[in-house]
DNA sequence: TGCCCCTCTGTAAACGTTTGCATCCCTGGG
DNA sequence: CCCAGGGATGCAAACGTTTACAGAGGGGCA
């Protein structure tokens, strides 16, 4: 086979023209007459030619390329938010490189990956990265555009939630349904990445209970490890309290998931027995009817993808606070 | 700040050498005197250098990319396989880079985008993409090594599973607890997406029940879209039946928990009133005690990476099969 | 007619590497 | 003492584009 793909002199040749001219009429730039570039063009799809990125990248300093950098992959967050950035990204004809750059750790590494990668893109999505150690701005790792999600970062657009607000109502929703002894399913700190989120949604649930005059009873926190196992085991937990809950707000809607499970294996009806509130609004919350926050992940990722290309076109850094809507499934209800 | 990055001509004035000592130097080649090497290493790390990736690799030719090709991101399987995918490839210094081509359509589109994709990538990884309309090889598309998942393609090494034999074990698990009346709930053909998959894993459930000398009743076939509330929508149908099933193979776990949630909302206890089986081994599924045909994702994303490295060292094509072991839980048990 | 401007095209210099080839120097064996 | 051989280095030509600049030709206007 053909193992070198036809190059602009090619075309050049065989049209009779000069490859400036060649590119130009391929990028549809002005100062080309009609015919020539009907024939170039035509030349072009002939021969099946297609630019070779890397050189025309050298030579013109854009990459067409966006970075997607997270610390993970393979849980349900970063997924989620890369297919709303990669939906926007394949429209306006970028490529998505991603990239799992664990953050901190050695710090001379980092930075060293972090300015290599820079070069292959035009501008870099951070979801859930937490990169700043001590409140180091993006410049210091970037010289790119960036936008973080899940983070607020300096020197970056960011797409955030307030997570102890959005904590706080998910924790009200059962106050003003009567519950009095809530339990808290907690994800643990993620080890080796520095999230304020545990910690925030922990703040937002002691905030309502506090405003609602309750005292917060350290026996109904619980750690759920952010699996639906752990959720099931942290439920079993709560049930072995001297007074148990009867309703539990989870911080993700897997621990939920979990929750809701063994209180159907221990013979509790939700939201009959057991009030039951998740964090996400997961792919399956709907069809299962849970009761939670929406993160809406997806939308976030869109709206990350549209930001950074307004960063590349010159528009000012921004910072954007999600919205967390409540939706009321049929896990919750009045208690007793 | 400083806008541009020092270059390899920078390191050559500082240290005194040429560049192409340099190059040598910081990429381990042979021929180096090691205390050039150590001055040259010493003035990298001092001015932050790091190589253009565009100029290096239009230079060698050598990306150091892989391209990962799926169909559409956001569903359950090509997310799952991408992070097996990425974590090997993260640990061998390759970028991965992400593409949402459609297959069929406008070939000659398709066909232009696959030559220039190529260019990019080192290697090339298919997630159930399907490009093969009546029996095109790979090389057609792309002249890189190619490792499909999830289908076969001629010239591509590939890593599938035997969806027909797979669904006719599932069937047969539930025959083998004495169930005669099974209903499936199908996902039905994706629009724009020649698989085979739905087909095969009903001609599986027909080969177990015909093995067994059954007959298959079609009204105890169901669409289920896929989806969990396609699920649930699914079994409220196959409950009207005149003679309802008493076991349910689901094409999916999603449509599964549906199913589950949806007999659960009926009275119907699992698995007393009704077994199901789902096929997938969904994150959620071992937590929620859902019986499933185990398809190892995110294991065939890591074989599918170390098969592309193996093609791009020269080493031949070869297809490999997945196993799909029988996950037994608590959603299956005897009749009656 | 002369001048200017505008459209179209070509020439050639970047872009920042890698790499084949030539060169220089040093060491050791005959 | 000479020469072969090989390690260390430099030179310069790729790699395939983009783009600044120059120039040719033609039309309109004074």
């Amino acid at each position: 086979m053909a193992n070198s793909r036809p190059t602009i002199k090619d075309i050049a040749r065989v049209t009779g023209v000069s490859v400036a001219t060649v590119s130009r009429a391929l990028r549809d730039l002005p100062y080309v007459a009609p015919a020539t570039r009907s024939r170039v063009v035509e030349a072009a799809a002939e021969l099946e030619y297609a630019a070779h990125p890397q050189a025309s990248r050298l030579a013109s300093g854009r990459t067409w390329t966006i970075g997607v950098v997270a610390p993970q992959f393979g849980t349900w967050f970063p997924f989620r938010a890369l297919g709303g950035i990669n939906s926007v990204f394949a429209k306006a004809g970028y490529d998505v490189l991603i990239s799992m750059m664990t953050a901190p750790g050695d710090r001379r590494r980092f930075l060293n990956d972090a300015r290599s990668f820079c070069r292959r893109v035009d501008g870099i999505v951070l979801i859930d990265t937490f990169v700043s150690v001590e409140g180091d701005s993006a410049d210091a790792f970037f010289d790119r555009p960036v936008v973080a999600v899940g983070e607020k970062l300096e020197g970056a657009s960011s797409i955030t939630i307030d997570n102890r607000l959005a904590a706080r109502r998910a924790s009200e929703h059962l106050l003003e349904m009567g519950h009095e002894r809530i339990g808290l399913v907690a994800g643990p700190p993620l080890p080796d990445l520095p999230t304020p989120v545990p910690e925030q949604r922990h703040l937002g649930y002691q905030d309502a209970l506090r405003a609602a005059g309750l005292t917060v009873d350290p026996e109904l926190v619980v750690d759920g490890g952010w699996t639906a196992a752990g959720g099931a085991a942290a439920l079993s937990r709560l049930l072995e309290c001297s007074s148990p809950p009867t309703a539990v707000f989870c911080m993700s809607d897997e621990m939920a998931f979990g929750v809701l499970r063994e209180a159907a294996r221990c013979g509790l009806a939700a939201p009959g027995d057991l009030s039951v509130i998740g964090f996400d609004d997961h792919d399956l919350a709907g069809a299962l009817g849970l009761t939670t926050m929406r993160q809406a992940v997806d939308e976030m990722g869109v709206r990350a993808a549209e930001t950074v290309m307004a960063l590349i076109d010159g528009e000012p850094v921004a910072d954007i606070t999600w919205d967390v809507p409540l939706m009321v499934r049929e896990t919750t209800a009045a208690a007793g």
